[in-house]
DNA sequence: TCGCTTATATATCTGTTAGGAATATCTAGC
DNA sequence: GCTAGATATTCCTAACAGATATATAAGCGA
């Protein structure tokens, strides 16, 4: 059986833009799907080893001697479909600093102050990141198929940040006025 | 190298709060921390038990015959305050929306909006939620200290979810608009 | 008040998943 | 040719979720 229909799922997704070494399909995970979705090594490879046995994947000599570029089959972008309609199941939450902030009142105040600063520094670093990434794509000729869902992500992380932004400010002004230590 | 146990931090925490039985702290954090972390009972215990080897807590008999209470130790509170200082190290995200949405040439435009309509309904209801929450918490009499930070992790649901709609409208009227299929 | 049923509480166990260190190989510059 | 860095792959270990097993309490009819 394969692993996890999520590596799965974003491993075909790759391989449907065009066909990759594995390598390749992880730094393209990590460069284009960064910010949203990740993958490592050790899920890529057993993936792809599933996903030839079960002939949704055709294997090919890559580049160098011991590579293999693997590319799509018909039966691949099927199971694509398939996985891709399925419904969407969110991983677990998970959040470091929201966790850190709970027990603010164990950690410190100041502590605090400085967590939610570097929060919004970051948001506001990554935020610029992704306008730029945004006016870029928005600038590039001929549109293609992807260009409109490709949109869609950036516009989540934009969202996202400002929304970072929004939030650590207003905690900061609240707990800065905060008489209590 | 680590992938440090942030369960330990979890756990801790919550027994900072009060002592409590593994069952208990299980429900507290999925009812308290939900909508920023999650913990199962297969961590929870293995946990503890690490915990009560190191002293860092203190098992004492719990309402049932076979069931325990544990209570935080001066030094598990020592080793809570060395966890929470420790430089927050974020999830790698998985967005499982995001994913489908990026291979949406694939998934097909309509898919596309039925999920973005989804999401945005479910980001209301989310909302929602928080609003009533907060509202509670700020009607509540005789703030604890833990009352500051807890709003902090309130305000931040809230902000999420707002972006979350904002973003999907933005997106289902682009997308609506957009003439290619 | 007894015995039965159901719900809740407690704990463990197991397969899956993840991440990244370790390894090997190649390419290019010096 | 030699070294640095990029490319490619394998493998191991710990974290993890969720199911399952077992015990206890509570409800309820007789």
């Amino acid at each position: 059986m394969a692993r996890s229909s999520q590596t799965e799922m974003a491993v075909l997704g790759g391989l449907s833009i065009e066909p990759m070494t594995a390598y390749a399909l992880r730094e393209a995970i990590r460069d284009v799907l960064g910010h949203f979705w990740s993958e490592s090594f050790g899920q890529i490879y057993p993936t792809l080893n599933a996903l030839e046995e079960a002939g949704h994947v055709r294997r090919e000599g890559g580049p160098r001697a011991r590579s293999s570029v693997y590319a799509l089959t018909p039966s691949g972008l099927a199971r694509l479909r398939d996985l891709l309609a399925e419904p969407v199941q969110e991983a677990q939450p998970r959040n470091g600093l929201l966790l850190r902030l709970f027990f603010g009142r164990v950690l410190g105040r100041d502590r605090c102050l400085e967590l939610l600063r570097d929060a919004r520094d970051r948001a506001r670093a990554q935020l610029g990141e992704y306008e730029g990434m945004l006016a870029q794509l928005t600038a590039t000729e001929g549109h293609t198929p992807d260009w409109p869902y490709m949109r869609l992500t950036l516009l989540a992380g934009i969202h996202q940040c400002r929304a970072g932004v929004a939030w650590a400010d207003e905690c900061l002004t609240t707990l800065e006025g905060d008489p209590t230590p």
